[in-house]
DNA sequence: ACCTGAACACCGTTCAAGT
DNA sequence: ACCTGAACACCGTTCAAGT
């Protein structure tokens, strides 16, 4: 029934956008490729497996960037995308967050940062360490914000009932769902590396 | 057999910081109350109300801010004592990286911050946009640095055969592994905000 | 080499019954 | 009110067998 690894990747990607990771289970993935679920396991490990060729595969979205363009709108525009498809796929998200960025598409796409920095005049360690913490900013912000949509809001929180709380929450939804709350303080951590 | 919910929970949290969030199953946690499976739901609703339940008491650890302390110092302390129980439980980030920040305790310890920033002449607005980015960068850096500690680092990488991306990845792990890591690049993100 | 069928050792949860 | 026993509808994965 012409399974490779590719389409097996492909459908389970399909399969989390659709309905979420949790719909993601080897039962699921087997029947949507009208298989039985061992037919897979000739493929792929195992789900673990699986999953980090998700992740990989998803990596390849990620913009690359322009190692003669100025750094710090690179490092703007390429991590800015980052949260763009985070927040688009919440199910890579999810894999993400228990996964180190260690595969061979994000490892490719760090060397090209970590050119970009040290191109600028930035030493190893300043690269690294910038890198690490607008990486860790990313998927933060990116988590947070995804969670806030996940879950229903303000359950059984009413304005009557617990005034401050629920003030608190909304000001903080208003700003985690704004666009530029993220940009913003991806900004502030870029610019504290200019100096 | 003495069950309560405050049993239900504090067990909960003993299986999953012992042997990992993967342990806690419903099943397991009635076997060590020595009690039916099915006894559990006479005190938590289901597995994910008893998530929240976890989240929302391991968020009691957090510290209280001194309202009349200097805000960015309060602030640091603050988060890096976040990055600390992340780090020291990482089956509660787990937990955590895919709820939202609600709980009672959680928004309890957000408006002392919130009071903090406030009562330092910080508008409403700035405030919680502080918060938030601050919120995100501990989570992220969090998550980023368990990741790599819970696998099996540079499988199948020599130096041989990838010089690059294998000195890529020590790089990155020296730095992500170093405890001053998230420290700076929190204290350029509270800078910022002093402006 | 690739796929199937049946089975194993698990899950969370429902439902009816006991005390 | 609190707990049990048996069952249901799932999981990921092993193993032996087919082609």
């Amino acid at each position: 029934m012409a399974i490779d690894v590719d389409t097996v990747v492909r459908t389970s990607v399909a399969i989390a956008d659709a309905e979420g990771l949790d719909a993601l289970t080897m039962r699921r993935l087997a029947a949507e490729l009208a298989v039985t679920p061992m037919a897979i396991y000739h493929h792929v490990p195992g789900k673990e497996a699986l999953l980090d060729l998700i992740a990989d595969e998803s990596m390849k979205q990620l913009p690359v960037v322009d190692p003669t363009g100025a750094w710090d709108e690179e490092l703007e525009r390429f991590f800015v995308a980052f949260h763009r498809l985070y927040l688009e796929h919440p199910a890579l998200a999810q894999v993400m967050a228990q996964r180190p960025l260690e595969g061979p598409t994000a490892m490719a796409r760090g060397e090209l940062l970590l050119a970009l920095l040290v191109g600028a005049g930035v030493s190893d360690e300043d690269a690294v360490a910038a890198l690490v913490s607008l990486v860790g900013y990313t998927i933060g912000m990116s988590l947070y914000r995804l969670s806030r949509d996940a879950t229903g809001r303000f359950e059984g929180l009413t304005e009557q009932a617990a005034p401050t709380a629920y003030r608190l929450r909304s000001r903080i939804a208003a700003t985690a769902e704004h666009e530029d709350a993220f940009a913003d303080g991806l900004r502030r951590l870029i610019d504290s590396y200019c100096r």
